[in-house]
DNA sequence: AATACCTCGTTTTTT
DNA sequence: ACGAGGTATT
């Protein structure tokens, strides 16, 4: 008898589903494959057929989403309690677990701060600010922008680069007298600018970015180790040294599963195969042909390294395409295919061809918008009650193209919602809140302190918040301390008064973190806090849409009570394994230590931020506050609160959509500039782009672009995309005899609509509400076009 | 003298 | 949305 987990496969499916757990596995999966529904059974049939614990099951996925999304699909095939188990989520989120209870190992400490990428920037910012290092690449004429600076050091992390690594191959490379030894022993930046002024006369510019970067990443480490907080690629980098070199902590892992393996980069290669250390059973999903974050350091070459790292590596290719018709499924191949350096592969479609993609061009951008917006209301209409405005998707190549299809969109009367445009936990009112908690849990994190200080405005500018800082570099203090040393008068008092100023940030923070000792959740401290600060007021006072901004802050409650509520359901246990040392008792995380402390002002203090090097293993308790605002750095939610009966558009990024689908998709301003991205190093990598985004459409397809358009207030001539002109030819000759494409929209004859509902797998057409719904269209549009 | 408030230009893709 | 740069206000 077949178990349900079985039911519904193919046979390349089936054979993967089955494939021993202790042969190595890549399932190389085309879009539309049911790689998941794969994933899943697999994960299922380990438990059930191999008895495999699925405590000691190791599931990443690529964001949180798509796991909770796997969660949700193996509750249907698995107990709570065994689902709940499985150790599930994306490399980072995985790793900050991990490192929460086992920070002390790799020397960190457990109340770490997870610093996201815009404050990662800021840091760097003010690194490149330094009047010594400015006048230094001054006096060079190097410009050197915090972003590439920041993508760089992020680059030589990815693939598990120090700052030491990039100094040697510098010296190793380059011309100059090597200082290999001084440097090495005193940590690089120690050299001043002025020193290198001398030192480099004789390099080029590249060797000299070269040589500042690595000085940038060394202070930048220094930085963050000194704000005990780890960046997002400090938590792979970390967790990898953490599996490393402590393999008891990964004793418990007997199968690592990868989905969208083509888009790990080097670290997370190395954290899988750490993971893996002990059972050597790793299967893993992906497909070359969605490798698209190359620019965030992802290797699809992951693929033969894992090959040749285990040898006895199986490979099963899963071709059937069960997503969309045959049409679009030959669109995106003849796009893909382009691409010469390719693997040649095949996506067999099970669905019947349906009607053309479209291809159109407009004269405008508005233009191209609102037609985009009337055909979404044509189709809906001639869908007949099948379709809503739910089923469709709009997939652009960057965020800011957006704002002309929300215009057109609202215009036209449709609904829409913007998946992963400014996220929720980007939003300055939610970051204040979420910095005084950090701030709260972890008083050495600067980046918190420097935002909230004077939020709100305490009449504390830019000069008492440096002198501030000064005083603590000092004396090795937070400015956190200083501050409330000054404020007990303890200390004394910088020129303007500051003490006067920062009483209620030093008392809010007093008790709030008194009430975080106890134990007191996310969702009341985030409460007191609004009281204590007056953050309503504030709100008042300074922004003209406070109104959604409170009903941001409410979300925010909202969020980080759920969260009380269910700890411990959602995320799965660690278990202990038997590390050396009792691992029930546990460390002072400092959070006491401002109360008892007693320090000589004018002597060198010192600040408990890094656990001591000796000490002995211990883990940390998780606290509520700790976690939610781990959640809170990891989450890429949009938190808006989506009213379901509402059916919207969607409007994404072609990154944003990965993974997901839609019986249509519009891909509008497919143009030189956009497709490849103006900015993009890798053309090839933009194709694969374009073909992940074609590969989302389950029914209908359409490529849209205009021959001029706004951009920065000047209108701009713009080209069809060459991934598109290179199989139809330029718009101006389109050649009819490679008619992929239809210039114009499908005409949704009864016959059209009888196809789409059998791909969608839904019921037939109503042939009354659609001649309701088209006579309503016509109506309006007769009206909107002679009446207004 | 320090801080607050205003305007401007900039913004690929994301854990 | 956030800095940089200016001017007005404390």
């Amino acid at each position: 008898m077949a178990s349900a987990h079985l039911v519904g496969l193919n046979q390349a499916q089936l054979r993967a589903v089955e494939h021993p757990p202790h042969i190595p596995l890549q399932i190389l999966a085309g879009p539309g494959s049911g790689k998941t529904k794969v994933l899943t059974s697999r994960i299922v049939h380990l438990v059930t057929r191999h008895a495999v614990s699925p405590s000691s099951i190791c599931a990443v996925t690529f964001t949180n989403k798509a796991a909770m999304e796997m969660r949700t699909r193996l509750g249907k095939m698995l107990t709570k309690e065994q689902v709940r188990q499985i150790k599930m989520g994306t490399f980072h989120a995985l790793c900050a677990q991990f490192l929460r209870k086992y920070a002390t190992l790799v020397g960190i400490g457990g109340n770490f701060t997870v610093c996201d990428a815009d404050e990662s920037k800021k840091i760097i910012g003010k690194m490149l600010k330094e009047s010594d290092l400015k006048e230094f690449l001054k006096s060079c004429s190097i410009t050197l922008s915090e972003g590439t600076a920041m993508s760089r050091i992020s680059q030589s992390k990815a693939k598990g680069l120090t700052p030491h690594d990039l100094l040697d191959t510098w010296h190793s490379t380059s011309h100059t007298a090597p200082r290999k030894g001084k440097s090495k022993e005193k940590g690089p930046s120690l050299l001043t600018y002025e020193h290198l002024n001398a030192e480099l006369g004789t390099c080029n510019t590249k060797q000299i970015i070269d040589y500042v970067a690595a000085n940038l990443f060394a202070q930048y480490e220094r930085t963050l180790r000194d704000n005990n907080s780890l960046d997002f690629d400090d938590l792979l980098v970390y967790g990898v040294k953490l599996f490393g070199e402590n393999p008891k902590v990964g004793t418990w892992c007997e199968h690592v599963l990868v989905d969208e393996f083509q888009d790990t980069n080097s670290v997370q290669y190395e954290l899988m195969r750490g993971l893996a250390a002990s059972s050597r059973c790793v299967t893993i999903v992906g497909d070359p042909d969605q490798s698209i974050y190359g620019w965030r350091s992802a290797e699809v070459e992951n693929l033969a390294k894992m090959r040749r790292d285990f040898a006895t590596t199986q490979q099963i290719m899963l071709e059937d395409n069960y997503r969309s018709t045959g049409s679009i499924l030959a669109v995106s191949l003849a796009i893909v295919a382009q691409d010469k350096a390719r693997i040649k592969k095949t996506l067999n479609a099970t669905h019947p061809q349906g009607p053309k993609p479209t291809l159109h061009c407009f004269p405008s951008d508005q233009a191209e918008a609102s037609a985009v917006a009337h055909e979404v209301k044509r189709l809906v209409a001639h869908m007949g009650g099948v379709l809503s405005f739910d089923d469709v998707g709009i997939l652009l190549r960057y965020n800011s193209l957006s704002r002309v299809f929300e215009s057109a969109f609202r215009k036209e009367g449709v609904p829409t919602r913007i998946l992963g445009g400014q996220r929720f936990f980007e939003r300055v009112e939610v970051k204040d809140l979420l910095a005084y908690l950090q701030l709260v849990d972890n008083p050495a994190y600067l980046p918190a302190f420097g935002r909230v200080v004077n939020v709100p405005a305490r009449g504390l500018g830019q000069k008492s918040i440096q002198e501030l800082l000064v005083v603590a570099g000092k004396k090795g203090m937070s400015p956190l301390e200083v501050a409330e040393r000054i404020y007990e008068g303890r200390m004394p008092d910088i020129k303007p008064p500051v003490k006067r100023k920062i009483g209620d940030f030093i008392l809010s923070l007093k008790v709030l973190r008194k009430l975080a000792s106890e134990g007191a959740g996310p969702a009341s401290l985030i409460r007191r806090l609004l009281e204590l600060v007056q953050y309503e007021t504030y709100l008042q006072k300074t922004q003209e849409d406070w109104e959604s901004r409170w009903e941001n802050v409410k979300e925010l409650i909202n969020f980080a009570s759920e969260m009380e509520d269910d700890l411990g359901v959602r995320s799965f246990d660690i278990e202990s394994p038997d590390l050396d040392k009792g691992e029930d008792d546990w460390v002072d995380n400092g959070e006491d230590e401002y109360d008892e402390e007693e320090l000589d002002d004018l002597g060198f203090a010192e600040v408990k931020t890094r656990p001591e090097e000796s000490a002995p293993a211990k883990t940390e308790p998780e606290t509520p506050l700790r976690a939610f605002l781990q959640a809170s750095m990891l989450s890429t939610d949009t938190g808006q609160t989506d009213e379901k009966d509402k059916p919207k558009v969607t409007i994404t990024t072609c990154h944003a959509a990965k993974g997901l689908e839609w019986p249509v998709v519009f891909i509008p301003v497919v143009e030189e500039g956009v497709f490849p991205s103006a900015r993009a190093e890798d053309k090839e990598e933009e194709r694969r782009l374009l073909y992940v985004a074609c590969t989302r459409a389950q029914g209908l397809l359409y490529l849209t672009h205009a021959s001029s358009r706004m951009m920065n207030g000047e209108k701009v001539f713009k080209k069809l995309s060459e991934f598109v002109s290179v199989i139809t030819g330029p718009s101006e000759v389109r050649r009819a005899s490679l008619a992929l494409f239809s210039e114009s929209p499908p005409e949704m004859t009864y016959g059209q609509c009888r196809t789409l509902a059998s791909v969608l797998h839904r019921t037939a057409v109503d042939s009354e509400q659609r001649t309701k719904d088209v006579a309503e269209l016509c109506v309006l549009v007769v009206v909107t076009t002679y009446g207004g």
